[in-house]
DNA sequence: CGGATGTCAGTCGGACTGATATAA
DNA sequence: CTTATATCAGTCTGACTGACATCC
């Protein structure tokens, strides 16, 4: 298959299988409470978005309307996400993470980073190094992501 | 928050904020036929992993016995997986993917290599190789992970 | 016999389609 | 009036618990 690629070139059938693996291990956690993925996955994009309508949680969370609405109730009777009107558009609802939302997105946080820190404590310091200046690529790579969303298909 | 660390110092909390939207953006595709995200994760793990029991696929795909039963009872019924007796072990029956169920995980992966080219064609020449470079490294920690999974809790 | 492996039966939550109320 | 936003009603898939047959 794929040769070591030490002289830089970037391979990118190689890099695709590490990241398929890699997110595989370090996303999926061991469940504390009875959250299912799709409630995990929600309360991650309102911590990262902030306050957000209904309709536009569907386009990054893979369900239809009718789902949402009974989730998110599910959820503002759990008292992790507050429902109010747009003062903007009445016929909007403005959905956002109550304190304890974002608590249980911080503890999910917390346990990838301890995670990751076990692992990374068995790598060389050559191999920290490269880790410290891809998360900046990253990053640019999820901004590349973001804008191509916004403007192409 | 984190400052750049240009300094190649590794910050894990910034590291761990990357790969988890980047995780978020890149594994979510859009799904082509009507397959569920157990369903995939259970030919990705035996693509992966090659013929497996069911019993060993309840420790990754956070499914109990009787749920994977009826899941892989439905991948049989349409071709996607195989299963016959374990030779060894008359209780236990192995699981592989037929060339169906491989074609659906090669057809998922080069979806995935066609949206990272994509969006690593946009990078200039030292943001790739930073990535050329750390893909070796990812591949390390998912062993390093693999081995405390099986001598660890 | 006791423990492991897989399946069966019954229940329940979560997501879908289609229809509906309200506001832009 | 038409379109957008959210919800309601009814259906169905998929996962759980508990009981069970089979083999080590």
């Amino acid at each position: 298959m794929a040769l070591p690629d030490a002289d830089g070139t970037l391979d990118i059938d190689e890099l695709t299988t590490a990241i398929e693996d890699f997110a595989t291990i370090f996303i999926r956690l061991p469940s504390v409470r009875r959250f299912s993925f799709s409630t995990l996955s929600v309360l991650h994009t309102l911590s990262r978005n902030g306050p957000m309508r209904l309709t536009d949680l569907t386009a990054t969370e893979q369900l239809k309307q009718p789902a949402l609405t009974s989730l998110v109730a599910k959820l503002d009777r759990d008292g992790l996400v507050s429902r109010r009107r747009d003062p903007r558009d009445a016929r909007a609802v403005l959905l956002s993470l109550t304190e304890e939302g974002e608590q249980i997105v911080r503890s999910r946080h917390a346990d990838r980073m301890a995670k990751l820190s076990r692992l990374v404590d068995r790598l060389n310091d050559q191999e920290r190094e490269v880790l410290a200046g891809s998360a900046s690529v990253l990053t640019r790579l999820i901004e590349i992501a973001a804008a191509d969303d916004a403007t192409g298909d």
